[in-house]
DNA sequence: GTGGTATGATTAGGTCGTAAGCTTATGCAG
DNA sequence: CTGCATAAGCTTACGACCTAATCATACCAC
């Protein structure tokens, strides 16, 4: 009888799956999609390029794997009021996503464990807090969109401290044509002293949200 | 003197920087960004791919050039109030990322002069319906996420049809082994039959933002 | 030992973006 | 008409990428 599972012999492995898909998630991290290569893991891993299919089957493999291990780093809802986890849920997904930048745009279209498993908490949690399987789909559909749509915009912009984001401002104003886009200049000269802090956006914008659900939730309960 | 500009003598174009980007955008419609490679489109309009750069500066100003071209269907506001400006700008927006599935992930991190113009226009017409500059951008930034998102979530899905939803629920179902995923299951049994259609949740939730920005913009209109 | 097996290296082929140089076709000056 | 400046498009070529196929190596059970 053939054994199942498990190594009968063979060399011993100088690195594993997990070695792998981490050193992916690094280089992701620091350099962007674009710098992972099968070269650039191999060489973080200390391996030649081809050496990685003996632990993973392609490079879109390693995507799917990078994708899980992300997703697996968010806090899935507990015991507590739906709304408490869903904003838990929430910010862990922001957090999760801001820590690594290629995630948003890849993460949704490979669902993998971490991701089904998630999901289930998040509508479980729902559920559990009075909404149908109708108003659960729509709710968790809505933070959904609120959260992976913060990320993407706040990844993109061009700054990451309310210093850099004046500096921006200003760079903005001097580049264009005066009047060409009057909007714009008054919320680079005006945003920066008014208290505008982008930091603090992603919870108020989520209050919003989850303010509204809580009303829609309400006719539901009776 | 010489000619500051126009054309002096020199063979006719074939093609033009226009139809180089509209070759590009139908490709990456049809295929995908990735399958988007300076060939397919010298295939595409008759030509082989080192003559492109006649009109194109490299590739990555091939994609600068489609994203402003998605960005420019995208409907700004006009006269109407805030809240019908914001909402049609968020329907063109949804329809166009739509149209254009690649466009999502892309749009934001490349603002060209038609990106500008409407975040001129948005920010323009919030301002012009009592909003701050600190509450319009507030207003527009949840308003943008909310929009992404979705599109987000809405391009990643298997299905879509209401009949090709219901065909991936069933099909979820027999995947897995029965109470792993209990409320996964329970909303691919429950959901079908309860009348949600999915085409309809972009405004639904579009219009509970909405709600919610009406309230938020209340207390400073005084 | 010795054979089976998993691991890692090598080789090689296909696709990609694009640099450099060449050919071809046009309009204008003489 | 002649010839040249100029622009458009083609050819060739290089380096980087993913990966199929094959080979060498090192370990374990027997």
């Amino acid at each position: 009888m053939a054994v199942a599972s498990g190594r009968r012999g063979g060399r011993p492995a100088r690195i594993s799956r997990d070695d792998v898909l981490q050193a992916a998630v690094e280089i992701a991290d620091r350099d962007g999609l674009e710098a992972l290569t099968m070269r650039s893991i191999g060489q973080r891993v200390g391996v030649e390029a081809m050496s990685l299919y003996r632990h993973v089957k392609d490079k879109d493999d390693v995507l799917d794997g990078i994708v899980d291990l992300a997703f697996s780093e968010i806090e899935a809802p507990e015991t507590e009021s739906w709304r408490a986890g869903l904003e838990r849920h929430a910010r862990s997904t922001h957090d999760a996503l801001v820590r690594h930048p290629w995630a948003v745009g890849v993460m949704e279209s490979r669902a993998g464990p971490a991701s089904m498993r998630h999901h289930d908490a998040v509508l479980g949690c729902l559920r559990g807090g009075g909404f149908s399987v109708f108003a659960a789909v729509r709710a968790y559909n809505i933070v959904n969109s609120y959260v992976y749509g913060f990320c993407l915009q706040e990844l993109s912009l061009p700054f990451r401290t309310p210093e850099e984001q004046s500096a921006v401002s200003a760079d903005i104003l001097e580049r264009y044509a005066p009047g060409a886009y009057p909007n714009l200049e008054a919320v680079a000269t005006g945003l920066p002293g008014s208290g505008f802090v982008y930091a603090e956006e992603f919870g108020v914008g989520l209050a919003l949200v989850l303010d509204a659900l809580e009303r829609l939730s309400e006719p539901g309960k009776g």
